[in-house]
DNA sequence: CTGAAAGCGCTAACAT
DNA sequence: ATGTTAGCGCTTTCAG
């Protein structure tokens, strides 16, 4: 096998400088119509490729924009999706655990997918990277060392790593965090949809006694859980502690059926969270929403082919995606672009687990 | 704004040579303790992120695959995913076309998920390339510079362009297409689902009369088409000719109601032109599978969720992502590692859509 | 319109 | 255990 060819190959065999290969690929424009087809013919039949790292050290940036995404499957390989029922068993696994899992999409392969079409839009490669658990720095890092600019989502790398970061490329993180100017953000109006929320709950339905269900360590969660708060508060209804989705959520909520302690309405943190929630009601024999009302948040697919389909929050998830590329790119291309942080709004979707019928 | 460090820059700050900061970051076994931690904190305080392209460029390979996507909205804007009636209006869009059309996964994207976590797993970062329509050569050897190997999905590439990339890295195809040796190929035994979904449709529901309905520009389409009319003519049936998935498939579909000429079952080539097609039946006031059977291909999730479900093949998506992951790490490590051609078992998923009655 | 040549930042022999 | 240094392949300024 001979070596990979070169510009130096090419040149040398089209009788012409480095330059003038270069040229060819790079500036066509610059070259004289003649010199570029030899030379374009010539690296066809050599082969030629090029060199992109190469290409990139020498211009100082890669064209390619990093999305540091994660995948809560690994983080948690025993829990599953709920999928209200419609989850089809018959949907043949091909055996490997996480297979079953992610047949829905759900809210980061939405953001991901406007983060990609307006990368290739703007004609902009992309790195999907992706880590179990918690990520060492060297993983981020080293990935950063790639791109032109990252877009994370948050409580996956560690703070002093971002700003390590942030130091070299721009970095967007994707949801709410708060603190801080060392990168942009671009989040969405958590309050105000907790607060429609609570307000259909509250003004259509009648509903006086609410439970918070919060997700695990997760950022938007308790930024939701602290907007439930304050609603409830306001409404001088009563405050009660929050429910957790967690391994302990059915015990919790058989205990409260018990004694009849269910609240009126489960506001949850996530369609995922709320998805599950409503399997352990309908295990439970707990009607939804006859029984109690229930919402999620995001508007993922999942949640509108459940039974009942969930009333939730709808996020701009490509939106999002897109937005985060469209800023890391102005940055990339212009340092003294500074962070930003955007908030997009949100959107009530009411459908059935809050009480309301079909259309 | 300073330039940005780099080993030079860390390696005088500590006063080490070059090779010290880059072993420490490559090889820390081969530093003394307090010299590592020495260059670590100052790398740290300077803000050292190292770049990769010169990393890459030094030596000679990437640590990246590529996956040579494609998007189908693109080629075909106009038209949607059906989704058997399950497609929820309520399920709020941004208002940018593709919202609407990719909210079920297809089976590029379970694919995809497949090639991700295996790189991940084997610690490769993965670029997803995609463009619309026409792929230009430039675009597609772009990507082949940055990776250490390329999967793509077939026809979206001049073969001419693939033969040139693959003289330079390995590169695999994701199904079929049949020729050459260029480069290794995974694909599924289209035969073996068909002759399945057809004996099941003759030996299990007595059905007679079939007819193809086949996806435009679409190689595994035309090999199953193949398949089936082998398979008709092994039993002895009449053939006819085969449908297609246009804009003239519903007026097609009506002539046949019309003139009482509809088949007992359609054979369709994947589980989107089943969806479309079911679509299509519906509002021509055609039950399924009452008055016609229909059958898909693939096992996406949205055939699994439409009204009424489909009877499919199911392809190992995500492992055949996988392996084509596998397979590139493997030759990209080893030039001498010959092409080769992977086919892997279906499985026949006995549904609704064919006549059998939900367990 | 084309050529010469100086980097881009890092790696990995090889030398010490 | 650490330092020296010659590339890696391409881009781009400056000359011609």
């Amino acid at each position: 096998m001979t070596r990979t060819p070169t510009v130096y190959d090419v040149a040398h065999a089209a009788g012409v400088s480095t330059a003038t290969v270069s040229y060819t690929f790079r500036n066509p424009s610059r070259v004289k119509e003649s010199t570029r087809e030899l030379v374009l013919d010539v690296a066809q039949r050599l082969g030629y490729v090029p060199n992109a790292s190469a290409r990139n050290l020498a211009r100082g940036r890669t064209g390619v924009l990093g999305l540091f995404a994660y995948d809560f499957l690994w983080d948690a390989p025993d829990r599953r999706i709920p999928a209200g029922g419609v989850l089809p068993e018959s949907h043949e696994l091909t055996g490997e655990p996480y297979d079953e899992f992610r047949l829905f999409p759900v809210y980061l392969d939405e953001v991901q997918r406007g983060f990609e079409l307006e990368c290739w839009r703007r004609g902009f490669e992309i790195i999907i990277s992706g880590r179990q658990g918690a990520v060492e720095d060297s993983a981020i890092s080293e990935l950063a060392g790639r791109v032109d600019g990252l877009a994370v989502f948050p409580r996956r790398v560690a703070r002093p790593t971002l700003q390590h970061i942030a130091r070299r490329i721009p970095v967007v993180e994707l949801a709410s965090r708060g603190d801080t100017d060392t990168c942009s953000r671009i989040d969405i109006d958590n309050a105000d949809g907790v607060a429609q929320l609570i307000e259909h709950l509250h003004g259509k339905h009648g509903h006086r006694t609410f439970r918070f269900v919060a997700a695990d360590d997760n950022a938007d969660s308790d930024t939701r859980h602290l907007a439930f708060a304050a609603e409830i508060t306001r409404l001088g209804l009563v405050a009660l502690p929050a429910l957790r989705q967690s391994p302990k959520l059915a015990e919790e909520l058989a205990a409260l059926q018990g004694t009849g302690a269910l609240p009126d309405a489960l506001v949850c943190a996530s369609d995922q969270v709320a998805l599950e929630t409503l399997d352990i009601l309908h295990r439970l024999g707990i009607r939804v929403p006859g029984d109690v009302a229930i919402t999620g948040f995001d508007g993922i697919l999942a949640g509108a082919t459940s039974q009942p389909r969930i009333t939730t929050v709808r996020q701009p998830m490509s939106e999002i995606g897109r937005l985060a590329a469209d800023l890391l790119i102005a940055r990339s291309a212009d340092a003294e672009i500074p962070n930003e942080t955007i908030v997009l709004a949100i959107r009530l979707l009411v459908r059935e687990s809050c009480g309301c019928t079909p259309a």
